[in-house]
DNA sequence: TTGAAAGCGCTAACAG
DNA sequence: CTGTTAGCGCTTTCAA
């Protein structure tokens, strides 16, 4: 016989009190109303049931439904999605929060009509994960809900929002090279239209030309971000006269089809070539032979901060926004050697 | 002034009628009592309003939440989970369902408490997820909800769930070996004990001596299926006398491990040595060169598989449980040449 | 220190 | 064809 799930009435009777009595004994509300002895009995009899609040009747009530919707254009496709929602999950749940996930193509349309779903549920607040570091305009839809963005962030600054350190994170395994002596540092990049490259790029170009190179000299870029990419670009690079000493890639794929061009053209890693690159993909980085330096996105610590911010906002509606730059650590591996 | 969302009353009064006659205009329900004149008018003062019904009133009323929960062991921590989180949520999210997500290690009590949480936020069914085809026992606390499983199953077949066809893969990838000719077939493997490795054992192990070749001849495994195992046993296999013509590898991750160790060897892949490997992982297999041919884990198609038929069951709770195989299909790229 | 009662926003009998 | 009404299970006044 299918028993229902007790409900607060039955703590109630068991424990002889009203249903007031019981709710403020379990919650712990009212102060300083219910006596010890009453609290105990009741805290017994709802063992004893094992009760198990409703809290969809509670989020009626309250308007407080302890469930964060997280919103991710395409996260779950990408690798490094789980992290991410690792984190905000993590942050949650230790405050007794929910996430409540919509995926979406990034189609503004779709994305608004994610928020309505999520809003319809009535979640207390949205995260709004993108991948690859964007810079997005928010839906207007979710004016009225406290929204913390993940790996993205408006023009004007006017949303909070935690973005990776990209500048902070290029200058860290810039100055591995540096460290080791290499000058000559050159760069293999994609050609795609994104905030990461332009930034890495940016970092990059500054770097060798305070020592007074030709940056140009040490360029070479790809349509695609990917292996061939890769090893296109690092083939070009790596036949001019003077080659590199040490290259710096966009990110792990990339540096994997370096790798491959570095081996056909005899030259050993890091012996004769030092590499770098960013990203710290688990399944790329450490597997490669030598093992990769690189900068590791810290996307589990960006979710995670994302989620506390939001809850913190919840308490507090009209905080300041705030952007926040996440440090990306660098992973050192053997890929560096001295020039 | 922050106006608060419009109620069913809002739009009752706009349209001039009863929120019953509202609601059932809304939803559709009640039959033919609803004038197609009224239906009209509701439907405008709704979307005039721009009315969006509470769903945490809605499933206090209906016993229904339109929420799915996830359970996952691990399961955002690794590679595959983004695609079986995403199968299971566009399926979901098809029938106007969300997923509400929650994190595991796979410790039985978190497990316990990860369901009870769920439970508390009243979702109508669960999917119990775990990763790389596990045997478990379902705990207790799930019996009164809807389950399916996810990627792994019950000993005793009591509950619906869905695994890959490991066997069939494994055996799609074979014949490709076979039809280019291949009998001496190696095989290289992880030590850990997981279903996956005894299953595609079995297999090639069948496969193999039904040649009338000896197995051992042509079998080295490591204790971790990685990059560094695979290249460790490759390197034994293939130092053997007589080495095998082609490899099938345990899983994408050991045969990056083989094709260095080809390399190594001044072998070459795939006119010296052919090699099939198993997880079709979109971050290696499709990058290595030349391509690999892989026998792909078919993880959107069992998280949208779990997820519809765990809608079906919402609707016929009794229906007998049932033990799904999904198909792997081959991928086919270019590491298999004739023998 | 406690109980009675109202009500969160919706759906579904029941009555017309 | 439509309106009135009674809850879903909880929290929180208000009154004692």
């Amino acid at each position: 016989m299918a028993t229902r799930p007790p409900r607060l009435t039955d703590v109630a009777r068991a424990a002889g009190v009203s249903t007031a009595t019981a709710s403020m004994a379990l919650n712990g509300t009212g102060g300083n109303r219910i006596g010890s002895e009453t609290r105990d009995r009741v805290l017994a009899a709802a063992a004893e049931l094992g009760y198990r609040p409703n809290t969809v009747a509670r989020g009626l009530r309250t308007r407080r439904t302890h469930m964060l919707g997280f919103v991710g254009d395409n996260v779950a496709t990408t690798p490094f999605a789980g992290q991410m929602i690792r984190g905000a999950h993590d942050a949650a749940r230790e405050a007794g929060f929910l996430l409540l996930m919509v995926d979406t193509t990034g189609d503004p349309d779709e994305t608004g009509e994610a928020i309505a779903a999520l809003q319809e549920r009535q979640i207390d607040g949205i995260l709004l994960a993108t991948m690859y570091h964007q810079v997005i305009d928010v839906p207007a839809e979710i004016k009225s809900t406290p929204v913390v963005l993940l790996d993205s962030r408006t023009a004007d600054g006017s949303v909070t929002s935690v973005v990776p350190d990209e500048r902070g994170g290029a200058l860290g395994v810039l100055a591995e090279l540096a460290a080791a002596g290499h000058r000559r540092i050159g760069h293999v990049t994609t050609a795609e239209d994104v905030e990461a490259r332009h930034i890495r790029l940016t970092t990059w170009r500054e770097h060798v030309t305070a020592y007074g190179l030709d940056a140009d000299e040490l360029f070479a870029e790809s349509p695609e971000g990917r292996t061939h990419g890769g090893y296109d670009a690092a083939m070009r690079l790596l036949r001019r006269p003077e080659r590199p000493t040490a290259i710096f890639c966009f990110n792990d794929r990339m540096a994997m089809g370096v790798y491959r061009a570095a081996a056909e053209l005899g030259l050993s890693i890091p012996g004769d070539l030092s590499v770098v690159s960013y990203d710290d993909q688990e399944l790329i980085a450490p597997e490669l032979a030598p093992g990769l330096t690189s900068a590791a996105l810290p996307h589990y610590e960006m979710g995670s901060w994302a989620a506390k911010e939001l809850l913190r906002r919840l308490d507090e509606p009209d905080a300041e926004p705030v952007q926040h730059l996440m440090p990306c650590p660098i992973a050192r591996r053997d890929s560096v050697a001295p020039a």
